[in-house]
DNA sequence: TTTAAAATTAATCATTTGTTTAAAATAATT
DNA sequence: AATTATTTTAAACAAATGATTAATTTTAAA
């Protein structure tokens, strides 16, 4: 089925799978070894460190939930009314399918922030420039809301899609809710999330 | 100033800074030694453990997090308008003086999911009958939306509270954004959050 | 088929890290 | 003041862990 995939591609398919579980201080080399069914030497054959097989995982995790969400906010022929549906139906996808990025992200970063300073660093200018950024602040004008930061808005979208993610670990804790219970909740959400935001803007 | 502090406490509040950062697997005794000022041997002779320290300072951000929110939630006397501004003001203000603990927790029951199942195991049922789930639940049928699950505005509550400073290592890495701004944009959600959730359920 | 290169393995190394020990210093008790 | 209990310290231990080495096997090239 799928023998023919490489070593190499095991062994990272393997780091994926425990640092974004463990994170990079709660794994060890020798699991990743035993999850790709490799011997331990192989992952430093491969990729030298534990510590350059770790930013190769981040790097593409960090890509798979920025780079389209970016493309779709800042594109220009897209209304944002439509524009709020495809984001939080962009998330959605990403997240049904790797609900652990977020809190693997967001914890690394918390963990060694000096790291990613550079690495992720964007203007603080540049993000104000991103296209959907001036759409709410047009809308906001025009009825009459102007002086409420835009990015209360983005914010709330991106927060109300991606928490549940982000706690479901907890509410599996508290609640043993089951995983189509939790499917069923978040299928929910991709509808009425666009619709509680466009009753805050008035839209 | 501070000097009366026994060890047992420096050492405490010195292994919450850095768990609270680094979490359990990227905590070194070491450090926790040095930061508290003291001998690396005192930290067992007072904890026994590494992880006998780190699950009083779990328990205690656990307790931190959830006590007072779970009993303004339950609160018969209070009606469902003031319950939704004092929930929001309540985790604003622990989380202005505790940001970390939310990501800490969450991150490290993603990490050992079982560690979790029993100690803050609810049942199911009985969250469903914390009394701020019944009122929102006869409000909805007051205004005709008995067929949406009265938690998705729990969770948009606590969603659009928690996040920012859930993304706040983030944020920082990406925007550059000062401390004063975060605590203002904080500040402007505070009051903005109970009326945007006010909208949503046409309170 | 022979030879060179690449991939894999078992064993080992060096360092880190949580913990313990035994002695010394300090505080409390008689 | 003498004795006992408590606290603190420096040193060491044992296990874990990331990485390397040298030999072996497999694959590719000549």
């Amino acid at each position: 089925m799928e023998k023919d995939i490489s070593t190499e591609e095991k062994i990272k398919e393997a780091a994926r799978k425990i640092f974004l579980q463990k994170g990079f201080a709660g794994t060890r080399t020798r699991d990743i070894a035993e999850e790709a069914g490799i011997n331990l030497a192989l992952l430093n054959y491969y990729y030298r460190s534990k510590e350059k097989l770790f930013e190769i995982v981040m790097e593409e995790s960090l890509k798979q939930i920025l780079s389209k969400i970016i493309i779709t906010a800042n594109n220009e022929t897209t209304s944002l009314l439509e524009k709020i549906d495809l984001i939080v139906n962009l998330y959605t996808d990403v997240l049904l399918e790797n609900p652990q990025i977020p809190l693997f992200l967001l914890g690394e970063i918390q963990a060694n922030p000096e790291k990613f300073k550079q690495k992720v660093g964007i203007s603080h200018l540049v993000l104000k420039e991103v296209f959907i950024f001036r759409q709410i602040k047009e809308h906001l004008q025009k009825i009459g809301m102007e002086n409420i930061n835009p990015f209360h808005f983005i914010i709330n979208a991106i927060s109300m899609t991606i928490f549940p993610f982000i706690a479901k670990p907890m509410l599996q804790s508290i609640t043993h809710i089951q995983e189509s219970e939790f499917r069923q909740f978040v299928e929910e959400r991709r509808k009425l999330i666009p619709v509680w935001i466009k009753s805050m803007v008035r839209l």
